[in-house]
RNA sequence: GCUCCCUUCGUCUAGUGGUCUAGGACACCGCCCUCUCAAGGCGGGAACACGAGUUCGAACCUCGUAGGGAGCGCCA
């Protein structure tokens, strides 16, 4: 038997991290166990959902690469079933009208706070039996059990159990006819056949009345495992704040999608002391059941690393595309340069995410835009610093194929040409080269600046030399 | 207020009663390498929230305390 899960977002904005992480355990378990990872958006508030939060879900799930086997789903296109399953529960008498005004309930409420005890539903209708009637305040509750309680085995929390004194009637339809919550997810996990239920652990609270509707209808009670958060880096909830925003937004920062979902695997999950994981040995060693009770924070320099160790060990060739992406943000024409193949070989050590690349490249892609005058004045104003800038001028000018070996070559004479040592050419090659004083090897920096843009900022940086 | 959940280095974690003077990784510090910056190599400091109990023996089991979190909607 194959397990069927799901990750159902409801659309009220971008795809986060923790919905992310939500997202990569669900499609990782479906994947492990030889099942199908299915996607419900669930649209069902219609005051908070937007098209556009839903295509920012989607383009998150596809950045990442997180692709569902069937979906998405909505839940506004499925009412009819909601409407058809509660009188259903209306008709076994598992569910009643109930026709307070929102006022009304404000104040039960409230009163039941002050009296210290937990507010719950304590209304007429549950034992009024009321007839159906037009009245704008109608709405459909369940019928929960009062007395017994409700077991269930977390496979990451482990056997909670939930007293039924604890719930009340939850709404199931609202006065504008459309389920909550609760309500909706049973029956989408039922019709869909969900076999395991992964979601965030704010959802605990929640299994107990589903589990009394489950039973109401009847239906196969499913596993269920709950995610704990993910918090910031100072412990509070993720916001704004700490920059952790939607996943394309990573995307844009410059970090490899299999960089974050390495990252965000092991954030409560691990496997030994393993660090470093393929997709495909997520997939082989990732179970749920492994899965931490505790809150994680989310830190930013350790998927620094992650993105990093990946930029330096992936093809260059599959890198490459990245950062063409990202020096198109920058404004840059990547067909204006180097090969950014190469770039990616040059800077891969000296960048942890694509964002940084790019701006490190973009001396080679247009003019140097920043001047470090520290640099000029101890490198281009040195007293070798003409006759080596000369020198290598001459001696890059005849280089018969321009490569990295042969840019070498070229300058390693122009330092024994002048009786110096490598650093002497290099330090003031590499101002002229880059405005500053820190690059790759000089090799290389010359190497992608190209032949002509070499020599032109050799002469530049003469120029800059003598005044 | 009530219910439920959580607690190992700064951070992510290993650890499921003896092999733990608690292991790895990120970060940090030092040294080496070196044309700059990195990367890399080597080394270092750094944790079982607290208190009782069970046991020959507890990071691991039980209870309590403290701290943190979630929920108590016609939100999801």
């Amino acid at each position: 038997m194959t397990v069927r899960t799901r990750f159902a977002p409801s659309p009220t904005g971008y795809l986060h991290i923790g919905g992310a992480r939500t997202a990569l355990y669900c499609w990782l378990e479906a994947r492990h166990r030889n099942g199908q990872f299915i996607l419900r958006i669930e649209d069902t508030d219609r005051e908070r959902s937007t098209e556009a939060a839903v295509q920012a879900i989607l383009d998150g799930m596809n950045w990442l690469g997180l692709h569902q086997d069937e979906g998405p789903f909505y839940q506004t296109l499925r009412m009819e079933r909601y409407g058809q399953v509660a009188h259903d529960l209306l008709r076994a008498g598992k569910a009643y009208y109930a026709y307070e005004t929102k006022e009304e309930l404000d104040v039960m409420r409230a009163a039941q706070m002050e009296k210290g005890v937990k507010p719950r539903y304590a209304g007429v209708y549950r034992e009024q039996n009321e007839p159906v009637r037009d009245d704008p305040n109608r709405v459909i509750r369940f019928r929960n059990p009062q007395s017994g309680s409700v077991v269930f085995n977390d496979k990451v929390k482990g056997r909670i159990e939930w007293s039924n004194d604890e719930l009340d009637d939850l709404v199931m339809v609202r006065s504008d006819g459309y389920p909550t919550y609760n309500f909706a997810v049973v029956v989408d996990d039922i019709d869909m056949n969900i076999g395991e239920v992964i979601r965030g652990d704010d959802h605990v609270n929640n299994t107990p009345r589903q589990i009394n509707i489950y039973n109401a209808l009847g239906a196969k009670i499913p596993e269920f495992a709950h995610l704990p958060m993910i918090l910031g880096s100072d412990g509070q909830k993720l916001s704004k704040r700490h920059g952790a925003v939607s996943v394309t937004q990573y995307r844009d920062d410059g970090f490899l999608p299999h960089a974050l979902l390495n990252y965000l695997v092991r954030l409560g999950w691990s496997h030994g002391d393993q660090e470093i994981f393929s997709v495909k040995e997520m997939i082989d060693l990732f179970d749920v059941g492994n899965v931490n009770k505790a809150a994680a924070r989310f830190d930013l320099e350790k998927l620094s690393w992650l993105n990093q160790h990946y930029l330096k060990n992936d093809k260059p060739e599959e890198i490459a595309p990245h950062l063409e992406y990202q020096l198109r943000l920058q404004g840059f024409d990547p067909t204006q340069g180097p090969n950014p193949v190469d770039v990616v070989v040059a800077l891969r050590e000296r960048a942890q995410t694509l964002k940084e690349m790019a701006e490190k490249a973009s001396i080679w892609y247009g003019p140097i835009t920043q001047w470090d005058d520290a640099a000029i004045n101890k490198h281009l104003k040195a007293p070798t610093a003409a006759a080596a800038l000369t020198a290598a001028h001459e001696q890059l000018a005849v280089v018969s194929e321009w490569s990295v070996q042969a840019v070498h070559k070229a300058i390693e004479q122009a330092a024994a040409s002048i009786n110096e040592g490598m650093g002497k050419v290099a330090q003031p090659l590499r101002v002229a080269m880059t405005g500053t004083q820190v690059s790759p090897s000089i090799d290389h920096t010359v190497y992608l600046a190209g032949r002509e843009r070499a020599l032109r900022r050799i002469e530049d940086a003469l120029a800059k030399a003598s005044t």
